[in-house]
DNA sequence: GCTTATCCTACGTATTCCGTAGAGTAGCAA
DNA sequence: TTGCTACTCTACGGAATACGTAGGATAAGC
């Protein structure tokens, strides 16, 4: 068997990135979201491959471990995902800056898109 | 049976939210993501509500037909959402301007904080 | 070769979702 | 009031999916 196989996925893409990220391998990351140490490698393995998609709450205590929102990991576009990723790494004023800044292109672009 | 029942998940809260703000019926939804007619309600109802939680590729069907990003229904903060949101009405030159600007904003927060 | 670290997967069980069918609520008109 | 329509919710059983278990496969280092 393969050491690495592609991901089907897009949730199971980014989670071997942030994973891969942070250092940390398949078990060790399933232990941190309280999976038994004996079946995490498992659960993580078919995530990151795509045969399994985990429930919501599951993913987002994913996202907790490896700080990132969980949003992340559904976010289709490359540059949409380092967006998401760039809003957690940011502090709370930041954050209504960022967030302002974008409200004001939406306007620009066009007032039907929807930017409430 | 009341008329409204309050979400009990993130995505069920996104997704009403998203569906009321183009104002059509959870019905109409479904089918316009190839859901049969007869069915429809009764998955949309569920999702909102939060009984049952639909796969992936269920949401970015929703998602493309509310003209959001599907990362928009997994974003627990406001903000982000907003921000989601937002970028989904960008043009690309725009998306990569804000892009940028997420990008430095992280960098002074702390490079340390993931913003590869 | 052996050992260790890491990742993958077949099997059966458990959990969750889906299709069906129908009921509840609100609004409006006669 | 009654009836009609639009919209939303939910119980049930069958279908699809994920989970726990156990073990196999690969690569690297000794």
């Amino acid at each position: 068997m393969p050491r690495f196989i592609t991901p089907k996925t897009l949730f199971g893409r980014r989670l071997r990135e942030a994973r891969l990220r942070t250092g940390i391998p398949q078990d060790q990351l399933g232990v941190l979201i309280g999976i038994d140490e004996l079946t995490s490698s498992a659960r993580i393995s078919r995530y990151e491959n795509g045969t399994h998609e985990p429930p919501f709450a599951t993913a987002a205590k994913l996202a907790q471990a490896l700080r990132v929102p969980a949003a992340y990991f559904y976010s289709d576009e490359d540059e949409l995902a380092r967006l998401v990723l760039a809003f957690g790494g940011l502090t709370p004023p930041q954050r209504q800056q960022l967030l302002q800044q974008a409200l004001k292109l939406a306007e620009v672009a066009g007032p039907h898109a929807e930017a409430t």
